[in-house]
RNA sequence: GUGGCUAUAGCACAGUGGUCAGUGCACUGGUCUGUGGCACCAGGAACGAGGGUUCAAAUCCCUCUAGCCACCCCA
């Protein structure tokens, strides 16, 4: 139906509907990534003897104050609280330690054999301003061990975190530091005050503030002379008791005969209250990541390399995670030493892009059916129903007329196979077998066409690829 | 929550006050009811929203919304 040459139609609405600020969609181009990163969480889950938990997004708001802490930027801004129409308060979850623990002792989970190890992935809440990488909705994959406190598993699980990435040709470093007990970072606070007391008048504005709230953060202020003042301050490692830095040191050791690369980084600290003793951080290294627009290679002073300790860019750390093991205790349960890790996808994703990761093609269909005239469409219905429930990934463009055009969407597809039924062949009780990489076709009895589909498609089904489960860069079919 | 930059077709961009806006890719159709990758032709589709200045606004100003960047912080 031809519209008149002038008459402008608008399909945009002026008062569209929009994403709320920091919520986006997850497009279908993008879903190969999702569903390789998922396949990945839960191959390594796997391999390490991870079992799935799936948490409620909504939680009483009361959990996450206790367990993160009520002076924490998440529970003081960011949090998705609201009241139910029994007037509850709750929270949409800002992170996935707090549910976990919650539900380890909600079931009893003390009564299982420890350690008990379980992942999850999902939707998580902040409201955050939003940037590059950053959600108000995003998500996370997490990996929590409750009920052992030996370094051993601390220094798995950060084997683990480390290998995620770097065996995905994702260049990782870990950032590793201990925060020690409650009382440790109470003296360690001390010293620091005292320290700063009398260097005060060289620190930036922000950092005064942050003398009286969040000694700890001083450490990692960006303006330059805090930075001076902070490369001389005592360090927190030094004010461990001697049970947490016997702990660390014996993770340090594990991590040295694992011979992977991390860094011990003093001033690594950690958002949330729960952390006590290892925590760590992933941090991509910068290695060939393909930034777009990047200008002429070669061009300016090469700048040392970057330090390490100092992060490359605020959204960077791919994931984190550390020792929680005051939480379960806290919320009500039995004493219960734990640790975990948790790493946002978003993130992941932006870094395979960045690299230019390459990804295995949706898989080709076998077969596409092509149709001519109305009698051959009818059959042409029928025998691809035929051909599916024969377990053929088959496809076609029914509602097309012309040969050439359902030719162009098997083209497209990359299907190996077509199959054309036309009225000639319809006369005759036939049908053609077209190679579409070789463009060969065959003209085949109708009766005869599944064996006849079966003994081409022989030459690719050597290239199915199994997953063989340990970390190996191969896509998988996905049940999420 | 603070400061800065930006907003033009699905995507990437051009147009910086003067014919109700161009290009490339993508999309739909045609050349071609019997054959895909190529070619040629045609078509649909946009100035983020609202207000102001002006004879005239995509272009200048204000507000809002959103994105990005730097803080704060985090995944």
């Amino acid at each position: 139906m031809p519209k008149k040459p002038n008459e402008k139609v608008n399909y945009k609405s002026k008062e569209m509907y929009q994403l709320l600020r920091g919520m986006k969609d997850i497009m279908p181009e993008d879903q190969n990534y999702w569903n390789f990163i998922r396949a990945r969480v839960n191959s390594f889950a796997q391999a390490y003897s991870f079992q799935r938990i799936d948490l409620p997004i909504l939680e009483q708001t009361s959990l996450f104050i206790r367990s993160v802490g009520e002076d924490t930027d998440i529970v003081e801004k960011e949090m998705y609280t609201f009241r139910d129409k029994s007037d509850e308060s709750v929270t949409l979850r800002p992170e996935g330690t707090a549910g976990v623990a919650r539900a380890y002792i909600e079931h009893g989970m003390l009564n299982r054999p420890q350690p008990v190890k379980m992942y999850y992935l999902g939707p998580f809440f902040r409201y955050d301003r939003p940037q590059a990488g950053r959600y108000r909705q995003f998500y996370q994959y997490g990996f929590e061990v409750l009920g052992d406190n030996h370094p051993v598993i601390d220094a798995q699980l950060m084997m683990m975190a480390y290998f995620f990435y770097s065996q995905m040709n994702i260049p990782v470093t870990l950032q590793v530091n201990s925060v020690g007990g409650p009382q440790c970072r109470t003296r360690y606070k001390k010293a620091l005050a005292d320290y700063y007391k009398t260097r005060k008048n060289s620190l930036c504005e922000d950092c005064k503030k942050r003398l009286l709230k969040n000694p700890l953060r001083l450490l990692d202020c960006k303006n330059p002379d805090c930075q001076l003042l902070a490369a001389d301050a005592p360090q927190l490692v030094d004010y461990l008791s001697e049970e947490y830095h016997d702990h660390f040191v014996k993770v340090l050791e594990h991590l040295d005969a694992l011979e992977i690369s991390y860094v011990l980084n003093t001033r690594l600290v950690r958002g949330l209250d729960y952390y006590t003793g290892t925590v760590f951080e992933v941090w991509p290294t910068e290695g060939n990541r393909i930034i777009p627009g990047e200008g002429v290679p070669g061009e300016g002073p090469q700048e040392g390399a970057v330090q390490s300790e100092v992060k490359p860019s605020a959204q960077s750390a791919l994931g984190g995670g550390g020792r929680y093991d005051l939480l379960v205790k806290t919320l009500g349960g039995p004493p219960t030493p734990a640790i975990g890790f948790a790493a946002g996808i978003e993130r992941l994703v932006l870094e395979m892009k960045s690299r230019g990761f390459k990804l295995p093609a949706e898989l080709r269909p076998d077969i596409f059916v092509a149709q001519l005239g109305d009698s051959a469409r009818k059959k042409a219905l029928k025998l691809f129903e035929e051909l599916r429930q024969a377990n053929y990934n088959v496809t076609e463009s029914f509602s097309k007329d012309g040969l050439k055009q359902q030719m162009e969407v098997a083209n497209r597809r990359q299907a190996k196979f077509a199959l054309i039924l036309g009225q000639k062949e319809i006369m005759d009780s036939t049908i053609l077998i077209r190679d579409m990489e070789s463009g060969l076709q065959e003209t085949v009895d109708f009766s005869k066409v599944v064996p006849e589909i079966k003994k081409r498609l022989e030459k690719y089904s050597v290239v199915k690829v199994i997953n063989n489960n340990r970390g190996a860069n191969t896509l998988v079919p996905i049940n999420e």
